[in-house]
DNA sequence: GCCTGCGCAAATGTATACAACCGTTGACGG
DNA sequence: CCGTCAACGGTTGTATACATTTGCGCAGGC
């Protein structure tokens, strides 16, 4: 195998075609936009009616999910939204301000036009979603960001760590986010694309730095009320 | 769901079951002990017939090895060992020297007489297995001293992740590996569980970040010869 | 009244049958 | 002689049938 196959399976999603499973894609996505709130029981059969496929393609997707921690699996008894604990809620946020603020001042290093310009669309997009009241759909662009700016850095394996810790943050602020905006992040995401623009490396170092320390210290360890929404209610 | 039933799921290892799937434990270790060079083709029925499973259980394996990237897939082509590019592998060292060192650092303050004792057992198996010229079993064992070590340090998260890491190394130092004895990797884990004896962070910290460096250093950017063995021969 | 244990319903776990796809091979035509 | 295309064998992708396990309800006994 040639060096530049290799780097085409590189390249590529880890999951190959996991991400076109319709499952796999729909779940993460309503978890991402808190409409799956953590504990959710996910019933193979459901999942397989809601999506006309069968519970071997479910099954695949809930197996990936549960690679990304978005989904718990237990033997014989199924599969839930993910619950992180506090410890877990704390160890992720500690290991995004341990590896985010490099990856921003590498980012700084190397962004280009481009970058710079797909960064503001995708902020605008996120105002957008936030001025139309939608939420969950901001919140999952807000995450994407910060994967953004991972892969700007270009060390995508990196990124990819990212990729994961921020996911599961959603569930995390699903669960122990106390504010009821993320007015801040609009602030921050802009500050930062400005010291991007500008290359200025400590600048995007320590804004991304204080970013996630404002909100790791923005979450309160107690337990929330849940809603009695049926499955088929939160994923469409 | 209660907080301490939250963090005994979270103490599981992800993947649930996973780890008494034949198929993932089999090939796993046989990736990790080099005796599946990269790229070797993983066909389901000859694995399925190895093992005595059907497909269903080899695919789950399977898909679960392409997770931790130890293994990937292309659909419709089937499942091989991972050939990790030069530019993943160099990644992947830069990932491990950003956090292992940290992950170092909180071992050797928390490090108690237990933990001591489990490590010297563990350098004692290593230096048994290089002693019987099971090279192979040396490296793996030689990985898990690292993974035990992010252990000690207590954050799972990260530990997880440099687990995650440490194997896919197998992988590439089975490609780019030059040296033909890993000797240095004796004293330089003998001295680091010193240094967490003394609960001396910073020497623990120094030594560990020394070690990756000198393994990263190690390696060569070129392609080696290939063998061809059966998949039954390796494996067994 | 509560605890125990049996049995049923419903879910997950596994195997297998069938469908779809890929790579190869061989024949044909240029 | 070489390139192209079609048919075939083999491998993977998906669905479904069957086995196993779980959790609940109900009945019986203590």
């Amino acid at each position: 195998m040639s060096i530049t196959q290799q780097e085409a399976n590189f390249s590529r999603r880890f999951d190959a075609d996991i991400v076109q499973n319709p499952v796999f894609t729909g779940v993460e996505r309503a978890i991402l936009e808190q409409r799956l709130p953590p504990g959710t029981r996910l019933a193979e059969t459901d999942l397989a009616e809601f999506y006309g496929v069968s519970r071997t393609i479910v099954r695949t997707g809930l197996q990936a999910l549960a690679h990304s921690q978005l989904v718990t699996l237990r033997p014989n008894r199924g599969a839930s939204v993910a619950n992180p604990s506090p410890r877990e809620a704390r160890e992720v946020f500690e290991a995004r301000e341990l590896l985010e603020p490099r990856s921003a001042r590498e980012a700084a290093l190397r962004a280009n036009r481009a970058d710079v310009r797909a960064l503001r669309l995708h902020a605008q997009e996120e105002h957008a979603a936030m001025a139309n009241n939608e939420s969950g759909r901001a919140l999952r662009l807000s995450g994407r960001f910060h994967v953004m700016i991972a892969q700007i850095a270009n060390q995508r394996t990196i990124a990819e760590i990212i990729e994961n810790l921020v996911s599961r943050s959603s569930l995390i602020i699903a669960l122990y986010w106390t504010r009821s905006s993320t007015r801040c992040d609009e602030g921050c995401h802009n500050a930062l694309i400005d010291a991007l623009e500008r290359n200025d490396a400590g600048e995007a170092e320590e804004l991304m730095r204080s970013h996630l320390v404002e909100l790791h210290s923005a979450l309160r360890f107690e337990v929330g009320p849940s809603s009695n929404l049926t499955l088929k209610d939160m994923l469409s």
